[in-house]
DNA sequence: CCCGCGGCTGGTCACGCGTATAGCCTGCTG
DNA sequence: CAGCAGGCTATACGCGTGACCAGCCGCGGG
């Protein structure tokens, strides 16, 4: 009877048990951290522990596996959302097309840190550069003098608010945290809105005052203290 | 001979045991999280790893009255740059007049998540209301049709993207992330100042549009597909 | 029909963690 | 000077983890 269940689900969910241990471990690592321990993993994919070690050798590997394939459904989702390109830009820069177990897992990477999410967030860099392209060339979006660092800024503070998003309210399902991300952003649309149309600041000096060291290069008295 | 370098410390760095405990525990909780061992911190302290449960009875106690010290330190800090208004608004929004290793522990706070998350972000919005509000009133900063939300958004943007920063450049000392922070700062200064004074928009379009539909309250389908 | 072989199991190992406890050693007190 | 109190140490325990390994079992070829 197990055996036959087994091999149901072998033939149902994917063909190979490693790839079976690869989507448990992604949906484990999405819904509670990367602390998620084998012996979880392996129930949810209806093995024993040991063969996660047999397949994967460590947990790093395993991780790796679960960040490439990640990486893959991330990319796919990316393509099948610009087949119907309805979202606005606001979303199209944050959010990407993707399921919840695959923001959540890309979030978790970031909070994780290191070089894992130092890719994730190049990648999204990249993604976000051709939007970010076409947004300037059809004039919905000001130039900028420095093209790179301000997509690099934004992304940064996108995927920031996120994460401060994420983390101040644990125990959430990946389900769960998706919709209550968009409920919040309802809240915030509005300065969001105020602060990509009219700025921050009432007028222009810090800016001019900025531009002028930065060609003048020689009175930097005028950014540091007026004093 | 130990004994007598204990007594020294004793003296020296505070009156009891308890506070070298806190202290030590402070900076390694900066330097390695919160999963820093009882031991490491015993060791820093120059005790045993027993005198911490015997003082603080666990370790989540021990954390919370690490927290609460690291928030009077910040408060601190925070008067102590108020007596010197050098800094500009920028910096008075996202960096707080406080050591480093102080701020170190705040972002790892908020990088930990759950309540305590909640308290240092709540607690850092308290602290910029004044100055946002003082800014609006000086004709600095333009006013916001809602202005908590644009506060608790620019907090979110501000420290989710310096922790974005630290999370991708792991193996620092605080003072290290808080010198690379400047420096990194410092090149992304441009698009900052850009988007602050002017937008990212080119027209008012979308804000027009999304105030039409608040006040109107009627005509959702011009913001989400105009198909 | 029998054999071998590879996927898979579950029991076991060593490790590091926070915590609990028994005892030492010092300095104060009568 | 003796006794005591308490800060402090050393040691041990229970728990949960990732990793390891000997053996079972069903499928495919001789």
């Amino acid at each position: 009877m197990r055996t036959g269940e087994v091999r149901d689900a072998h033939r149902v969910s994917d063909l190979t048990a490693r790839a079976r241990i690869r989507d448990a471990a992604i949906h484990c690592f999405a819904e509670e951290g990367f602390d998620a321990p084998f012996r979880r993993i392996a129930a949810r994919a209806g093995v024993s522990p040991g063969l996660i070690t047999h397949h994967f050798g460590s947990k790093a590997a395993l991780h790796a596996a679960c960040d490439t394939e990640v990486l893959h459904r991330y990319r796919q989702g990316k393509q099948d959302s610009i087949a119907h390109p309805s979202a606005h830009l606001l979303q199209g820069l944050t959010t990407p097309g993707a399921s919840a177990t695959t923001l959540v897992y890309i979030l978790r990477s970031v909070h994780a840190g290191g070089p894992s999410a130092r890719d994730f967030l190049d990648r999204l860099i990249d993604d976000a550069r051709a939007v970010m392209a076409d947004s300037v060339a059809s004039g919905l979006v000001r130039p900028s003098r420095d093209e790179e660092a301000r997509l690099r800024h934004l992304i940064h503070q996108a995927i920031g608010e996120m994460l401060v998003r994420f983390v101040t309210m644990p125990g959430l399902t990946p389900e769960e945290f998706v919709a209550a991300l968009q409920s919040r952003q309802a809240d915030s649309i509005l300065p969001t809105l105020e602060l990509l149309t009219e700025g921050l600041f009432a007028d222009r000096q810090l800016l001019d005052d900025y531009l002028a060291y930065r060609d003048g290069c020689a009175a930097p008295a005028a950014l540091e203290a007026p004093a």
